[in-house]
DNA sequence: CGGTTTTGACCGGCGC
DNA sequence: GCGCCGGTCAAAACCG
């Protein structure tokens, strides 16, 4: 299994370029779903290379995360190899996978853009500006979010929290449908989106956007380990 | 029967 | 002004 990780974070992001993960570190958070629980330990026992990155705000557009102009040999460039079920991150200095500042990186035109739109950032910008503008003179509070990709054949894996599906779309240039997904919790708004690379299909790339207002669900074993870095993360 | 998923409709911003 | 686009809504279908 393999991952990638980029954070968005107003407070952290700063201070971070990419996250060097302790080797007993559990798995940072993925996801989970009704359908398809598929543990963090079960995951890490895919023969595969995971790897998280977390980034800093990029200040050119063109670096925004998965813009298609960082190539599949760079993105491998982040790729860390780990043995067994351990995460062990470094830091690259080939980040061309950095998320941008919300508003440079929503802003990322789409026309020119093409299929390079593959987080429907263009679109979030929209609704983050309705929303400014209809907080009158008062600045939104941003949303922190953080992304990575994960080579696995589910799209949908198990971080401890319970999310339900609330729409799928397809997006333009793109040959995988996206979902998403919110946090079934009560009064928390987190939400993640969930698609595969259109380059390759192995790759699942999930953003969450927003913290969590509460502990993982702990309704699985599992939940417990992925907790401590959520808690982390969040 | 309650919770989740599916899916078409709708919304609002942007580009032309 | 219109069409396109991504994100969200919500009714219906589905499932345990």
């Amino acid at each position: 299994m393999l991952n990638q990780g980029l954070f968005d974070d107003q407070e952290m992001s700063t201070q971070m370029g990419f996250f060097s993960f302790a080797p007993n570190m559990s798995m940072p958070p993925i996801h989970g779903s009704g359908c398809h629980h598929q543990s963090l330990k079960t995951l890490t026992t895919i023969p595969s290379s995971p790897t998280l990155a977390a980034d800093v705000p990029s200040s050119n557009p063109s670096e925004t995360l998965l813009s298609s102009s960082a190539t599949s040999k760079q993105r491998q460039d982040f790729t860390t190899h780990l043995g067994g079920p351990q995460l062990s991150l470094q830091r690259s200095s080939a980040n061309l996978w950095a998320w941008g500042e919300v508003n440079e990186c929503m802003s990322y035109k789409r026309s020119g853009s093409g299929g390079d739109d593959h987080l429907g950032i263009s679109a979030m910008n929209m609704k983050m500006k309705m929303k400014m503008k209809k907080i009158k003179g008062r600045r939104k509070v941003r949303e922190p979010r953080f992304c990575f990709k994960t080579m696995s054949d589910v799209d949908v894996l198990d971080d401890g929290y319970k999310w339900r599906k609330y729409g799928q779309k397809v997006v333009k240039n793109t040959l995988h449908p996206r979902s998403y997904y919110r946090c079934t919790q009560d009064n928390c708004r987190v939400k993640k989106r969930v698609e595969r690379l259109a380059e390759d299909p192995r790759m699942v790339i999930t953003t969450y956007e927003g913290r969590h207002a509460h502990s993982p669900s702990h309704d699985e074993d599992d939940a417990q380990a992925p907790s401590q870095l959520n808690n982390f993360f969040w």
